[in-house]
DNA sequence: TCATAATATTGTGATATGATAATATTTATA
DNA sequence: TATAAATATTATCATATCACAATATTATGA
């Protein structure tokens, strides 16, 4: 952001020194998104990068619960439970259903569990 | 951490108030993994919850390529850029080989590319 | 061996994030 | 409708993270 001028004279000023490779440069960019949607993947990938979330993502991952059974699984005192799972649903990772008094958490959907999963794999290797 | 005092009688001070399902709490309790396994794949997993981090993953997943060729891509100088790649590094989503004064990053395998895309795939729907 | 290209490391200030205390809201039931 | 249980929100401060400037290191070729 916050370069205009420079998008025709890319190169010219920083890149004479450096081993730029021009056909290379101009094949990855293509595989490029845009950058909001590298924003939006940050923001949701960011959620997985805290033990407690990750946590009670695992134990959704095989039964829906309300908040108090997993304060008590985790631990944790309500609020802090309440606020990452107020996160988790921001980040439509988790959703909920009112049941009287009570909030039965479920996940979202199947990606939840998949990178989790797959997450768990690559660090227990 | 800090509680084996309570480790027997979890329940009597804190959650008479609470709803309390112990079976369900019990059972849930059966699917967790370690504490050092959920801070270890937190810290893997906060390395994908940020855009530069995953612009630089989005084109490895095409071609391996140089730090400077990264930096022409992306537009961003070269002390970002190498600083991303040491985090990458450091958490084993990328690996390189030195080529003469180069060094060619790519992924160190598959969970990388997958993470990235279920990630992307969850975000656009 | 000197200069330079390519990459790496360190230091910095602004911003974001974490757990939790304090407080508020919502809902069922007495 | 008053109470209490279950959950949600707000405020706080210590810590972590970000991009980048400045600087250092490494390796090739003259």
């Amino acid at each position: 952001m916050a370069n205009e001028k420079n998008l025709e004279n890319i190169g010219d000023d920083v890149c004479e020194e450096l081993c730029l490779h021009e056909d290379v440069v101009e094949r990855a960019k293509t595989h490029m998104i845009e950058e909001e949607q590298y924003s939006d993947l940050a923001e949701f990938l960011k959620i997985f990068g805290n033990p407690t979330r990750l946590k009670i993502i695992s134990l959704l991952c095989f039964e829906d619960l309300c908040v108090c059974d997993i304060c008590e699984a985790l631990d944790l005192n309500q609020t802090t439970v309440s606020n990452q799972l107020r996160i988790l649903r921001a980040n439509n990772i988790v959703k909920y259903v009112k049941e009287g008094k009570m909030a039965r958490y479920s996940l979202t959907d199947l990606h939840i569990e998949m990178i989790y999963k797959i997450g768990l794999e690559h660090v227990l290797e």
